[in-house]
DNA sequence: TATTGATACCTTGTATCGCAAGGTACTAAA
DNA sequence: TTTAGTACCTTGCGATACAAGGTATCAATA
């Protein structure tokens, strides 16, 4: 049993509740994507570019999210995201579906 | 919101662990491919055939599962599948990481 | 004995999603 | 004017779940 196969598994669980951490995140303060990033990784989250963007256009496109451009005094602007109102429905079913989910493992390994 | 976002959510969040309630059920009964399926959908999680099959035989060829042909009394031969002692050792390590996790969430949702 | 229904196995094609890698552009400092 | 830092975004690949379809065994029944 390597580290590799312990990531991959963290990595294969983490993927499921990926949209529910950015949701989560946003749902506390506007954030642009860098800052997501790093704030996903202090929470032990390790998400990458590649990764974050195509999310957020998705979750953007579904109407869960909105953005507007702020300048920067550090470098080039940025694309602040917030939730929407729809992204707040989705965030709280987001929730009843981890609960549920929890539950069941929680009783699987009983 | 429609129940199909909420399917769809739900879905995705058990993508993840999907492996790990098999060998959750495995560690308790052996089980064949069929048994599995009913009893994942007893506990609420979803699994097609499709999807169950490729699965058991990637754990098997990473050594986690082992078979054995069984005789049924009501149909064709059963395969019935049990957890080996590395399957056992995954098993602990997807423990701590779905501990991680759970604690994760927990902290970005308070 | 031929057929049907139930059970159980498995495969193929498609879509989605995350990741690695690479690319563009703005600002400030050297 | 070049370099470093920050921030945006895209492309190609691999893994995985699902839908749909296929094969095989057994028992009951017509």
């Amino acid at each position: 049993m390597n580290e590799n196969n312990i990531d991959n598994i963290k990595s294969q669980m983490r993927k499921g509740v990926l949209e529910y951490c950015i949701l989560s995140v946003l749902d506390k303060n506007d954030a642009y994507a860098s800052e997501l990033i790093s704030k996903l990784k202090d929470a032990r989250i390790i998400v990458v570019e590649g990764t974050l963007y195509p999310l957020l256009t998705r979750q953007k496109n579904q109407g869960m999210l909105t953005y507007r451009w702020e300048e920067s005094t550090q470098g080039p602007p940025r694309k602040y995201y917030s939730l929407t109102n729809k992204g707040r429905d989705v965030l709280r079913e987001m929730d009843k579906a981890w609960k549920e989910i929890v539950e069941t493992i929680d009783i699987l390994r009983k």
